[in-house]
DNA sequence: CATGAATGAGACTTCATTCAT
DNA sequence: CATGAATGAAGTCTCATTCAT
C-alpha cells in the first residue's frame, strides 16, 4: 500500500469530482474507488462537506506555491537560495525598474498556466468548486486572498509606482483570476493550444496591456444610463 | 391568471436555481413555488435537464437581444429606425473610424452589463450553468457562437482593419465572455461598486486594453519549458 | 381515415401489449400510436381495463371462429354450405367412425395454429391476459368454456365412444389449452420450426397420444406419499 | 433474528408477487413486509429487476434439486447412498429397461408435483415470470437448459432406444414444461383434485403416451396449407 | 482504524383519469 | 365526438450518515 487510506479519498474524490460534478458524485461512489469501506471515509472526514473543503484547501495553496516557485522537494540549502533571490527581486523592484515588474508577473502568470497544465483535474475543481450552492463566497474570497497576498502586495507596488493603471484593487483581482482560469481551462480542453504562441503570448497581453496604463489621453467614456 | 403555467415554472425554475444551485433544486419545490402540480411541469418539460436548457436557451437569445438593443415591445416603426441606424452604423465602421469601433463595442459592453444589472439572477444563472457536470460543454459553445454571432463579425473586422490585436479568435471570445460574467457578477454582487466610475470604467479599460494592439515594440515573450 | 378511431385504438393497444406487457403500457403510449388525444381513449373504453377486457373478449371470439373455419367474410350462400357440411361431419361421428374424430380434432388443431401464425399477436396477448394480476381467473374460465364450447362437446362425444381415454374433463380442457399455447409460441418465436413437418406432426402427435385410451394393459401407477 | 434480511426479502417479494403480480408490488411494500427499510432492499439487490431474477434462479434451483430427491438436509453418509442408488439407475437405464425408464420418468414427475403441492407459491411464481415482459426469454431459455440437464439427458437416452417417440427435443421439453406447470397449477388451485387417482394418473398417462413412440402405423398426417 | 449493512427521507418521473374548451 | 393541459398519488431508486462488529 503506497498511499495512506486518506489520500486515496482525497484522489479519487478530485477524480470523481471533476468528472461528475460534486453533487453528483456519492461518497460510497468515492470509497469505492479509492478500495475502502464507506465508513472509513468518515473517519476521515467529518463530513462530504468538509472533505470538499479538504480538497479546496489543499489545492489552492498548492498552486499558491506553485506560482512562488516553491516547490515540495527543497532542502534547507536551496531554500536559502531561493530566498535571497526574492530578496534581491523585491529589491529591483522597489527601484521602479519598469521590466523588473513585467517579469515578475509573467513569471507568476506563466507558473500558474504551467501548474494548471500539469494538474488539469485540480485545475477544473477550482472552477467547480465556487459554484457549489453550499459553498460559502466570502469563505472563498477570505482564502483567495490569504494565499495570494504576495500578487496583492506586487500590484499595489505597481500601481503606485505607475507602472500599472489605478484601478480599483478587487476589480483587478477579479480579473486576473478569472482570467487565468479561463486561458488555463481553455488550454486545458485544447491543449493544441498551448503549444502556440499566439495562445500563450495573446493570453499574457491581455492580462498585462488590460492592467497597464492608459499610453494615450482617451477621454473618460463611462455615461450614466441611455 | 396572468402568465401561462410554463412561464410560471421557468420563473419559479430560474428563482430557486440561482439561490440554491440547479442541483440542490427538486423540480417538487419549483411545481411548488409555480403554484402548479408536480405532474404539470412533467408535462411541459420531459426531464428537469430539459427544463433547464430551455431555460439557458431563452436567456442567452435575451442577453443577445439585450446587446443589441431589440427591446421585445417595439412595433413596426420603431424597428425600421432601428434598422437603419444600424446600417449606417455597420458604414461608419466598413470606413475604418477607429472611434466608431471603440463606441460600438462600448455600446455592446454597456448594454450587456445593464442587462446584467436588471436581470441579476439571469446573469447568476449564466454563470452557473455551464459548470453544471451534466451540460455539454459543446452545445454550449455552439449556442453560444449562434447568439454572439455579431460580435464575432465586429471582432474580426477590428482585427483587419488593425484596430484590434490579431489574438486567436476563440481566445479573444472567451475573455469577452468571462470579463463579462466577472465584472457582471462583482457589480451584482456589490451594487455600490456598479455606480462608481471608476470601476465602470476600469473594467471596459481592461477589455479595451486588454485587445488593443501593442503600442511599442515589445518582444514576444514566450518561453517554452521552465 | 381508413379506420375509425376506436379500431386504431384497439390494434395499437395490441401492438403495444405484447411488446411491453399490459401494466407497462401507458395509456398515452396508446392513443399516441393512435394518433389520437389522450381523451379520445376514454371516450371509446371506460377505462384501460376495459380496453383490455374489449380486447380479449375480440380476440377470443375470433379464435374459435377460426377453429370452426367461420371466416368473417362469407356471404348467405356459403354459410349455408357450411352448416350443410359441419351437419354431415356430425353425423358421422355419431356412427362413431375413428378416423373421422381424429380428422375432425385435427382440423381444430390445424386451423388454431394457422390463426395463431397469422395473428402472433393476438397469440402473445392470449398468453399474457391470464396472469394479468387483475384479472379475473373465474370470468377467464367462463369464457372459455362458453366459446369453446364446441370442444367440449367434441371431447365427450370421443370418450363415450371409447376413441379418447377417460380422462376428466377438466384436465383435458387445460391440457388441450396449454399444449395449443406452448405449440403455437413456439412456432411464432421461431417460425422456421412451423415449416418442418417432425414439429408440425409431432405437435399433433403428442396432443392426440397424450388423449388416446391406453393400448396395452398398464397398470396404475399412483402411489400415495413418498 | 432468525432469517437475514435478504431472505426476509425474498420471502416477502414472493408472498406478494403472487398474490397481486410482480409489475404491481411495489418494492416498498416487500420492503414493509419484510420489516426492513426501502433502502435495505435495494442494498441487497440492484433493482426491482435483480431481485425477481434472484428469486427465479433460487426457485429453478430448488426444484431442479427437489425432482433429483436431493433434499438441502442431508449428512454425508446419506448423500453418499443417495448416489450410489443414481449409479445403479443409471446401469439400469443403459441396460434398455423400458420399465426402468418409465419409472425414472415418473419418478421425477411426481417428485415435481410433490413439490409443486408444497410449495405453491413458488409454481405460482413460475407461471407468472416468463410472461413479465421485462423478462429475457433467452435467459429463461438457459436457465431452464442448465437446471434440468439431468431431464435432457435422460430423453435423449429414451429416444436412442426408441422407448420415446423422435419427436424434436426443444418440442418435447416445451411439453414436459407447460404439461407440469399446468397439472400443478391445476392441483394447486383446487387441492381436492390432486387426491383423485384418475387426476393423478391422468396427467401422467397424457404425458407419457404424448410421449411414446406410435404404436400402430399411423401416416403422417402434415399438410401443407389449407 | 476499518468495515459494510442498515437507515429513511427525498429525488425524479410516470400515469390513469378528468374536464373545460 | 374530440382535444390535450392538468392533476397528484405512487413508483423506483439514491445517498449521506451511523453503528455494531
Amino acid at each position: 500500500m503506497e498511499k495512506s487510506k486518506k489520500q486515496r479519498i482525497l484522489d479519487s474524490a478530485l477524480e470523481l469530482f471533476v468528472n461528475q460534478g460534486i453533487q453528483s458524485t456519492s461518497t460510497a461512489s468515492i470509497a469505492n474507488l479509492a478500495g475502502v469501506a464507506t465508513g472509513t471515509l468518515f473517519h476521515h472526514f467529518a463530513s462530504k462537506q468538509a472533505l470538499v473543503l479538504s480538497l479546496y484547501s489543499n489545492i489552492k495553496q498548492e498552486l499558491s506555491g506553485a506560482m512562488q516557485m516553491r516547490q515540495p522537494g527543497l532542502n534547507a540549502q536551496e531554500q536559502a537560495i531561493k530566498r535571497k533571490q526574492e530578496r534581491q527581486q523585491k529589491q529591483k523592484l522597489k527601484q521602479c525598474d519598469p521590466q523588473a515588474l513585467r517579469g515578475q508577473v509573467q513569471d507568476y502568470w506563466q507558473q500558474a498556466l504551467k501548474w494548471a497544465q500539469t494538474n488539469p483535474d485540480k485545475l477544473k475543481f477550482l472552477q467547480q468548486i465556487p459554484l457549489d450552492p453550499q459553498f460559502d463566497a466570502n469563505q472563498h474570497r477570505e482564502l483567495m486572498m490569504a494565499t495570494m497576498a504576495f500578487l496583492v502586495d506586487l500590484i499595489k507596488q505597481g500601481q503606485e509606482q505607475h507602472l500599472l493603471a489605478p484601478l480599483p484593487l478587487e476589480l483587478v483581482l477579479s480579473f486576473c483570476h478569472s482570467h487565468f482560469l479561463t486561458c488555463a481551462g481553455l488550454f486545458s480542453e485544447q491543449p493544441e493550444l498551448a503549444e502556440q504562441p499566439d495562445y500563450q503570448d495573446g493570453a499574457f497581453q491581455i492580462l498585462w496591456q488590460g492592467l497597464s496604463p492608459q499610453t494615450d489621453t482617451e477621454f473618460s467614456t463611462y455615461k450614466t444610463g441611455s
